[in-house]
DNA sequence: GGCTAACGTTAGTCATCACTGACGCAAGGA
DNA sequence: TCCTTGCGTCAGTGATGACTAACGTTAGCC
């Protein structure tokens, strides 16, 4: 039996953008200031290029958001973004502390199957 | 000038652990059960082997705690672990909203600058 | 000691991805 | 119209990573 869990696209395209430091370096700038595309990409040392390509990742996964000024494009973080990663983890987390009391009360796995 | 944050290894660690989604199915396992490698790896259509480097990147990024009875390796999800990604994610919320409202106030980037 | 069960580890393969330079494109100003 | 500025896109490259089969190791039973 294959168990995957529910389908999550968002969820996964989130967390795989959050899992690369520069992208995070990023979404701190645009956390703090809304920044043209250029500046973010002045604070780096990597290309120009490079930085788009993470911006546009970004912008996939629904972390920031984008709005054109001239030929600017100014990128600004998006909170709505950030809750559903918050969600994931409080399941996980209440879960894991839900195993850990049980193992604490001496309840096993074996013991519950068995009841 | 080169931005890239604080030194932050084993947040990368985290991240870059749950960027997985056959580790996040794990996760979610045994964070409702302790269960053993078998138990788990017979859970997906993958190989053991791929199930046990899985349970070690975990271990590594301390997102699971390992205990030994035996042959057996019983895992479970480790809540303290969790919990720095949810400090994580709390700072770049609040900076975001902070963003937010300064823009709906038309406090833009500029204006600060200036003042 | 010999055998089995339960796992981890190693070596090698294929896909993904972060990066670069070159190019394309839209928005002004002269 | 021509030129520049500000950015995104394309094509190619090296590194990382998820996967498999084969092998090594430890615990317990006979």
């Amino acid at each position: 039996m294959e168990v995957v869990g529910p389908s999550e696209p968002e969820l996964d395209e989130a967390l795989r953008a959050l899992a690369e430091p520069r992208r995070r370096a990023i979404l701190r700038l645009v956390a703090h200031d809304e920044l043209p595309a250029g500046e973010i990409a002045a604070a780096f040392e990597v290309s120009r290029t490079a930085v788009s390509q993470h911006l546009t990742v970004l912008k996939n996964a629904r972390l920031i958001d984008e709005r054109r000024d001239g030929t600017r494009r100014l990128y600004r973080a998006r909170p709505s973004g950030l809750a559903q990663l918050r969600g994931f983890l409080d399941e996980m987390w209440s879960s894991s502390l839900d195993v850990a009391r049980r193992l604490v009360e001496g309840d096993s796995q074996e013991d519950r199957r068995a009841g």
